[in-house]
Order: C-alpha cells, then sequence, then structure tokens
DNA sequence: GTGTATTTGTTCGTATGTATC
DNA sequence: CGATACATACGAACAAATACA
C-alpha cells in the first residue's frame, strides 16, 4: 500500500490513497474519513505524516475537517 | 519522582513506577490502580502521558483496563 | 427515577526534539 | 538548508458507560 522506501513522501502517498477512495467514490460527501488513528495504524505511518495528508487533502479541497469531530469528504465542486 | 526534563520519556518513567509498586505488593492483584485522573495530577503529566503509560503496563501484561470502569492489577503469571 | 460525578474512549490542535535525506 | 518522518508531550472537547446520592 505505502512504499516505505521510495522516492514518493509517505505524505503524498497517504494522501493519494484517501483521494483516490473519494474520488472512486469509496468515501462519500459528508461522510468521515478515517481518524487520524486509524490511518496511522492503517498504513503505519506516524501521526504527523497523517496530519500532513489530510492538509494536503484540504488544499485540494477534497475534505475538511472538524476540530475535535473529525474529517469528512467534502461536497463535489459544481459541474 | 518523574525527572521533568531527562532524557527517559516520561510515560516510562510514569510506568515503571507504577510496575515497581506492583512487583513490590504495594497494588495488589485484583486491585485498582490509581485512576488517569489522580496520576496526571500525581505524577503532573498530561492525560495522554498517562494513558501512555498505561498501556506500556497492559503490554506487560501488569495490569488489565475495564471500560468505564478502570484499570487494575493484572494476576500474576504462573509461578 | 433522576440527576450528578467519575472514568475511560476518542478526536483534533499544537509544539518540541531528533534524525535523515 | 529545507523537507520529510518519527516520537514525545502538552491541551481541549466531547462521548459513553458506570456509580452513587
Amino acid at each position: 500500500m505505502i512504499d516505505h522506501d521510495g522516492p514518493i513522501p509517505k505524505y503524498l502517498q497517504v494522501a493519494d490513497e484517501i483521494a483516490g477512495r473519494i474520488t472512486r467514490g469509496e468515501l462519500l460527501p459528508g461522510r468521515p474519513v478515517p481518524s487520524e488513528k486509524y490511518m496511522q495504524q492503517e498504513f503505519d505511518v506516524s501521526r504527523g505524516t497523517v496530519r500532513k495528508a489530510v492538509k494536503e487533502l484540504q488544499r485540494r479541497k477534497l475534505v475538511y475537517t472538524v476540530p475535535q469531530r473529525g474529517t469528512y469528504v467534502a461536497d463535489p465542486p459544481d459541474p
């Protein structure tokens, strides 16, 4: 899943994996994405790396985060 | 009690302190260990650090936790 | 039966230090 | 030097189950 010693930064690999799940419709708008803790375990990376991945997904406007609640899949942009 | 600026992680210092009380028989099998809140105050560390210490004690099989109840001293292993 | 307090469970926000590339 | 990555450690907020008056 995650290439633990390759040239591509892990945080981008994690971000791309989640992005893929969103664009494939496996994660639906308004629904939560996995928590930081869950992603840490699933991808076997540090929390900092997960947070950087989420930040990247926010930058792409694929997700939004509610403090102390979780991170959710954003609504798709106007077609 | 806790070295607040030394090389040894606080969560390990807390875990070792509780472990010592168990192995010395100050905390008996089946009896609760101090609550997270109590340990926070006693050791002057954050709750996260206490929880990490408890997790370490669970890993060592010295304690077990009952959700919403507390954490208890485990029975000693077969001699 | 009804609250209130306690305790653990979980989430995200933030900062610091270390190591590596 | 900057970016990546990990571990440690603080805080804050809320949930859920239990215990008790």
